[in-house]
RNA sequence: CCGCCCUUAGCUCAGACUGGUAGAGCAGUCGACUGUAGAUCGACUUGCCCCCCGUUCAAAUCGGGGAGGGCGGACCA
C-alpha cells in the first residue's frame, strides 16, 4: 500500500521545527565559524538547534545545588577523539556514593523528571517493566545490567514513515514509554533514508509523513520532551557513517543482507537498496549511541546480524528486544500488518473500529488450534492494560452486569472459562482502543486540513 | 551485447498449438446458524486478458513492434 502518494501538505518543510523550540532561537541565529573539524561522527550541535530539537545526552552528571542528575546534550566528536561511548550518555560520572549521599528518595530516575507520570504499577521492578510483554531478549544478562542502572541509557525503535501510525507501530510504542518510565532515554528514529531505500516516494514526501508520524507518536504518548525524534538524513549521509556502510557491505554476504531485511516487498526480488538498508540499520545503532535496540520480533536478523558485525568494525555489542508480533484481526493467524489483512489504524473512525474488533477471530479460549492465536486478547494484552490501571467490561444485567478487571491475566483467564463472553469482550476492547487512538486521530484530521 | 521464459480477477494460475471478446482455487461481499468471530451451509461479486500496430467477418489466442519482470550466456579468464 502506498501511503505517501497522494499525500503532500503544504506547509513548507521544517516550518514546524521553529514553533516549539525552547530557548534556543536567540542562539540559533548567531553564526558558528564555518571551519568545523572534519571528523565529526555525528551530527553537529547546530543541526540540533537550527530544528529545536535536543541534542543527544552526552554526558549525565549529579548536581549537588539541586540534589539531582543532570544531563548534558551536545554532541560528541568521533569515536578517535573527544567524548567516547565511555564517557557519554552509558556512563555513569554520577558516583553512586554521591546519589546516596543525596537523600534515600531521590532515587535517580524520580529527579530525571522522565518518571512524572508513570504508568505502570509502583510494586514493578525496573527489569520487569522493561521485559514487560517482550516476546524475546537479546541476551537477558545485558538486559539485567541495564535494568540495574537505567539512568542516561539509550534505547531506540526505528521506523519507516507512513503516514498513519497502526497498531503495529503502537506495540513498540508502548515499549518505549514502559523504558522511559524505567528511566531509560528514548530515540524515535524516522527512517527516512531507510524509507528511500525501500522505494516509498521522493524525500520530500517521505519528509511530510514522517512528520505525520511524529505528530501521532506524541500524540499517543510518547512525550516530545522527554523522546528525542531523530531524522535519519541527519547523520546517515556523513562521510565517516558511508565509510562505515561500506566497510560493512564489504563484509556482509549478499544472501545475509537479504534475510536480515525485514522489510520484504511480497515476492520481489531485491534491490540494491534493499541490501545497504538492514546494513544501516546495523549502523544506527552505534551512530545513535544506543544501549538498547528495540523492534518486533520481524527485527531480529537485523538485530543478530549487528550484534555480530559491530564488533568487527571495533564498536560494541548492544542487547536487543523484541516485541511480539500480533496475529491477524480476522485470522488470528500470522502477523498483523499494514500492507494485509485488518489493521487498526489511527485513521480510523470509532464506527470503523468497533466494526473491525466485531469482525475479529475470537474463539472463547485463549489458547486456539493450531498455531492459531486469539487477536483479541493479544490486544487487551499487548495494548489495553499497559496503558490503563483498570479495565471494566459493561454487561447488561441480563448477561451478569459489570466486570472490572485490573489485570491481563484475569480477563484472559475469564475468557477462558466463559464467565466472559467473547462478544462483551469485544465491545470493551473497541472502547479502550478507541479512547487511545483518539488523540493521535485528531492530530491527524488536524494535520491533513 | 546475445539467448530463453513470464505478463489473464485482490492472490496463485488454467485457457493460446486447433481464433468466436474468460475460467478454477483461494480471497472478498451478503444471508442462515451460534449472544462475537471462526467452522459449516446457501447465494453473489470481481477483469483496459501489459501496450501499440497488423491479419481476419471476428484476436487473450495468429504476425510484427514495444514495455515491465525473471533466468542464463558472453565479456572479465
Amino acid at each position: 500500500m502506498d501511503r505517501s502518494a497522494g499525500r503532500r501538505c503544504r506547509r513548507p518543510s521544517g516550518a514546524r521545527y521553529d514553533a516549539g523550540s525552547t530557548g534556543d532561537s536567540a542562539r540559533r541565529d548567531r553564526r558558528r565559524p564555518r571551519e568545523r573539524p572534519r571528523d565529526r561522527t555525528r551530527p553537529d550541535l547546530q543541526q540540533y538547534r537550527r530544528r529545536g530539537r535536543l541534542a543527544p545526552v552526552v554526558a549525565a552528571v549529579f548536581d549537588r545545588e539541586r540534589g539531582a542528575r543532570v544531563h548534558l546534550r551536545g554532541v560528541p566528536n568521533s569515536r578517535q577523539t573527544g567524548w567516547n561511548r565511555r564517557l557519554s550518555g552509558r556512563d555513569r560520572l554520577t558516583a553512586p556514593s554521591e546519589i546516596a549521599s543525596s537523600g534515600s528518595e531521590d532515587r535517580p530516575d524520580d529527579s530525571s523528571g522522565i518518571n512524572s507520570s508513570s504508568r505502570f504499577s509502583p510494586h514493578m521492578d525496573t527489569y520487569d517493566l522493561i521485559m514487560r510483554n517482550a516476546e524475546e531478549v537479546v541476551t537477558d544478562e545485558e538486559v539485567r545490567e541495564l535494568a540495574a542502572d537505567p539512568a542516561g541509557k539509550r534505547a531506540y525503535v526505528g521506523y519507516e514513515p507512513s503516514g498513519v501510525l497502526h497498531l503495529g507501530h503502537l506495540l513498540t510504542a508502548n515499549k518505549l514509554i514502559d523504558l522511559q518510565d524505567a528511566g531509560m532515554e528514548v530515540v524515535v528514529l524516522l527512517a527516512d533514508v531507510h524509507a528511500y531505500l525501500n522505494g516509498k516516494g521522493s524525500f520530500e514526501e517521505i519528509r511530510d509523513t514522517a512528520e505525520q508520524m511524529k505528530a501521532q507518536f506524541v500524540a499517543y504518548g510518547l512525550d516530545e520532551d522527554t523522546t528525542e525524534f531523530v531524522y535519519g538524513s541527519e547523520y546517515q549521509l556523513e562521510e565517516e557513517y558511508t565509510l562505515d556502510l561500506h566497510e560493512l557491505e564489504l563484509s556482509t554476504t549478499l544472501n545475509r543482507a537479504q534475510r536480515a531485511m525485514a522489510e520484504i516487498q511480497g515476492g520481489e526480488t531485491a534491490k540494491v537498496s534493499h541490501v545497504v538498508y538492514p546494513l544501516m540499520q546495523c549502523l544506527d545503532i552505534e551512530y545513535l549511541d544506543l544501549d538498547l535496540a528495540v523492534g518486533g520480533l520481524d527485527q531480529r536478523k537485523v538485530h543478530m546480524l549487528a550484534r555480530e558485525e559491530l564488533p568487527e568494525l571495533g564498536y560494541d555489542v548492544r542487547p536487543a528486544l523484541h516485541t511480539p508480533i500480533v496475529a491477524d484481526l480476522t485470522s488470528g493467524e500470522g502477523k498483523m500488518s499494514s500492507s494485509e489483512g485488518v489493521t487498526i489504524s489511527m485513521e480510523d473512525s470509532t464506527a470503523e473500529l468497533e466494526e473491525k474488533v466485531n469482525s475479529a477471530f475470537c474463539p472463547p479460549t485463549r489458547d486456539p488450534e493450531g498455531d492459531l492465536e486469539n487477536p483479541v486478547l493479544e490486544l487487551f494484552e499487548y495494548h489495553v492494560f499497559p496503558r490503563f490501571e483498570e479495565v471494566v467490561v459493561e454487561r447488561p444485567e441480563k448477561y451478569g452486569g459489570d466486570l472490572t478487571y485490573e489485570a491481563y491475566e484475569a480477563l484472559a483467564a475469564d475468557l477462558e472459562s466463559g464467565e466472559l463472553h467473547p462478544a462483551d469482550a469485544k465491545g470493551t476492547l473497541a472502547t479502550y482502543l478507541d479512547e487511545l487512538i483518539a488523540p493521535g486521530r485528531e492530530k491527524l484530521l488536524e494535520i491533513r486540513d
